[in-house]
DNA sequence: ATTGACCTTAGAGCTGTCTCTAAGCTTATA
DNA sequence: TATAAGCTTAGAGACAGCTCTAAGGTCAAT
């Protein structure tokens, strides 16, 4: 049985967020010492190792919990609602990617446009830009 | 003159936010009723235009105060504080990028290997990846 | 005169994920 | 035995960017 910053050690979180992640229902210790204290057991550290994992990928604390409770009875579940969560993850990611594009097209067609020299900005395009509403609409892509 | 709600309309804002924005120096009313009520002058407006593209490209408000700073005075500031702060916006588009590129592929990953069926989740392979503590090291991608 | 839409302010609440503090108890080490 | 490290709890604070509420004043139309 570990203690909690033995297990903060094992899994590389702080006992800090162990103790936030018990109280969203993410981690749990089985047994307590006579003195409170949390002890972990190796299916405990399981547990908590799959936490990490899925955070790691990327996974919400809300869609860990799923999963989790999914994992806990993986016979009363569909192989479907574990695809499901990581297919909506994916969309998210997915969205989340058209719109860095969009600004990173943006900003690099700014960049491309100054010259970022040490003159004053009188003359800065993107500032002008800027004043104009953003980039010209003549060939524009989103 | 234009009321809050006028400017609102006009920009595409809510007038809360108008006035979050006000709270935060991005936007101004160069006048007041005698009532108190905001009037935005035709510089005010282009003001918060300026404000509107930049929050639209994906600036944050803090980029925006520096950026208007300049605007306000720019024959004091010089053309490369303005491609700093974009640069740095770029940089920080490319690092979420980037880390949003490896969720997909895991992610991607995940979903190839199971076929995601109604049967039950006994042996999902999601489930299992997590389990171990992510995908294979072999053949690893980051 | 009344209704209803609009305006004002200060401040709270929301999202998600921690991160830290205070005040006190326990355990291990010297 | 004294000290330091580690544990406990409840709750506050941080980030960014809103979003909303309460309690009230103003204005235009009927």
């Amino acid at each position: 049985m570990l203690k909690i910053s033995e297990l903060a050690g094992r899994i590389g979180l702080s006992a800090h967020t162990i103790r936030f992640y018990e109280k969203h229902g993410l981690i749990e210790a089985s047994e307590r010492s006579e003195s409170g204290y949390r002890l972990y057991s190796a299916a405990d550290v399981n547990r908590a190792e799959f936490v990490k994992t899925a955070r790691n990928i990327g996974f919400s604390l809300e869609d860990i919990a799923q999963l989790l409770s999914i994992r806990l009875d993986r016979s009363s579940h569909s192989c479907q609602e574990v695809t499901d969560i990581t297919r909506n993850k994916l969309h998210e990611v997915n969205r989340k990617m058209a719109e860095l594009k969009a600004m990173q097209k943006v900003l690099s067609r700014l960049l491309d446009n100054c010259d970022g020299g040490l003159e004053n900005a009188t003359h800065c395009s993107i500032l002008e830009v800027l004043d104009n509403g953003g980039l010209a609409t003549t060939g524009r892509v989103n």
